[in-house]
DNA sequence: TATAAGGATGCAATAGTTTGCAAAATTTTA
DNA sequence: TAAAATTTTGCAAACTATTGCATCCTTATA
């Protein structure tokens, strides 16, 4: 049906190798020999099949995009970026949805099966275990969003989640709230988990103001809800540090029909910094992950790894600021 | 490195056309003959190459799931549907980024260089010039959320936009509202054309009733909040239709901002029923787009296609309806 | 037990490309 | 202008699988 590189050759008196050349860049064809195969080409309507081509040169232009997160509107940005900058170096994106899968075997069996070249885990939820899956099966694999501590025989990019606790702790002491409270993800999230850890020690440093914690069951409005409502049974907080900012979004509208007003009754800092946070009737203040680096740069290094795949594991940590909007009071001079 | 077919013939002592025919269901192989070749290829890790079968079957399995959205929250939803249902049919989503692409012909020829089993077109922006071209190529296509009246030449699957519009203006005259306005999506896409459409054919019943229109630029916050904003310099009406949901909570951002109470001062229905929409502190009353039922059989009738691609082109509408939340007044008799 | 029927197996061709190697053509050098 | 150097070209063998056809082995039938 659609035409191939025999029947370039044809019509063009040529060999096929003439033609095979003049599609693969760097190949040595006369301007002559060009011509005469694009006249034929074009006639026909003919383009190179990828497929038949990966086949010998081992190369599918494939990269595996694997997630769990189909629910967080931020991913939507994640998913847009991603595909953006893989198109724009001429790789593909085989979107594959983990929402349900437990095994990472499944998904690599997958994977390998349709050649990909690499994979990009995206994800801060899922266990390392899938990352290092791939890796094991010399599939060249970068996790984005990913913990890099546990994780240093596979390539990470992101940010240091750690550090990101701590500067939301110290941006709601600076307001002077005298009870700070870290209102988490779910507790399995390796990100909740750092970033707790760094509210924890800013917190340490801070032994006359109130600290307490827990944790919503999951990155969502829902859950973010439930929690901040159940949490004011015993009373709340004066300032909250949410798991991201879908989940305070949650907390906010929780706040709200509690009849609690934000900034001046409750404090709330959220993160990512997603689209929405900016909204005018929502106007979160927040922590910005800088996602549009993150995603460059994971792709940056998927290429990278492609040219030489024994590259050594590299972290990538990204700095994250606050954002101010308003739904923190000003800072207080203490 | 992976071991191929040849491997297993080779260590099973076989040929390979029986290792082939092992891995392929319904071909022919005796019972000790697989056991043999189920171990060597366990041994092995060996599972068939789907590039290279798609080389002789012609069948690659992969299906090019094609967007422009990647801003609407809802599509997030939308490719978790998608991307669930195609794995379930053992088909692969490879996704297109159409975000900064005008002509069809890129993608076209991109998506059969992959020699992808088919298309899903999904988009309610997308000229039909994009379908089309697929359908052009023999690959099979279906345009989910498209417009089925002007193309009757390539599935579609989506809802009766013009009924749509219907409904939601005989909703607005039910409360008793006595100006009404739709404050579409952008002028180019032709679900806001069908829509208004069909609005203005029910607000044409009305002759009593003021009936206003405009557009936003782009089914986005910003763009449903601006365009509120700039009407309301000239008085608002008292009750609108909003091009979808995400446009909808900008109007809300913007009446909030104008010192409207919404419903008490103006009454509000969106379009979609997005998971935010039900969020507590949004409660938009809207009118509900069968998405899962929409992409269901998107995928059903991709998967009938791919079986007998010289289907006759159909068009399946699902029916749409009002859920009520917060943003009307409750319906008046009159 | 001989024969027919049917199932299992292997051979070899095929799918659409790339690529190492040798031969041919062209260009450069002397 | 001839030889050397370089570039261009084609042949044929990969790459990893499937499949039509012929052969061989079983099992069923008479």
């Amino acid at each position: 049906m659609t035409p191939t590189l025999k029947d370039v050759a044809l019509r063009a008196g040529v060999s096929t190798s003439a033609v095979s050349r003049t599609f693969t860049d760097g190949a040595s064809v006369s301007d002559k020999m060009r011509k005469k195969v694009e006249k034929a080409a074009a006639e026909l309507g003919y383009s190179p099949n990828f497929i038949a081509r990966s086949l010998t040169t081992r190369r599918t232009k494939l990269i595996g995009l694997v997630s769990d997160n189909f629910y967080n509107p931020v991913f939507l940005e994640v998913f847009d970026r991603f595909t953006r900058a893989l198109q724009d170096c001429g790789l593909r994106p085989l979107l594959v949805n983990l929402s349900n899968e437990t095994d990472p075997e499944n998904s690599v069996r997958m994977l390998q099966q349709y050649s990909v070249d690499g994979v990009m885990v995206v994800s801060s939820t899922l266990p390392p275990e899938f990352s290092k899956a791939f890796r094991d099966k010399n599939i060249p694999v970068v996790n984005t969003f990913g913990r890099h501590a546990t994780s240093p025989d596979v390539h990470v990019v992101g940010i240091d989640n750690v550090a990101a606790g701590r500067m939301a702790a110290r941006e709601l002491v600076s307001r002077g709230y005298k009870s700070i409270a870290f209102l988490g993800g779910p507790k399995r999230a390796t990100s909740t988990l750092d970033r707790l850890e760094g509210f924890r020690a800013e917190m340490a440093q801070h032994p006359d103001i109130a600290f307490t914690y827990s944790f919503a069951s999951a990155y969502s409005f829902q859950a973010g809800r439930a929690e901040i409502l159940r949490l004011a049974e015993n009373g709340l907080a004066e300032a909250y540090f949410g798991g991201d900012d879908v989940l305070s979004v949650g907390i906010l509208s929780g706040l709200q029909d509690l009849g609690k007003g934000v900034p001046q009754d409750v404090g709330l800092i959220g993160f990512n910094n997603m689209e929405m946070a900016g909204w005018e009737n929502i106007a979160l203040t927040t922590i910005h992950q800088p996602i549009a680096q993150i995603i460059a740069s994971s792709v940056e290094l998927m290429v990278a790894m492609l040219e030489n795949p024994d590259r050594y594991p590299e972290a990538r940590l990204f700095p994250c600021h606050v954002v101010e909007r308003k739904t923190l009071r000003p800072i207080q001079s203490r």
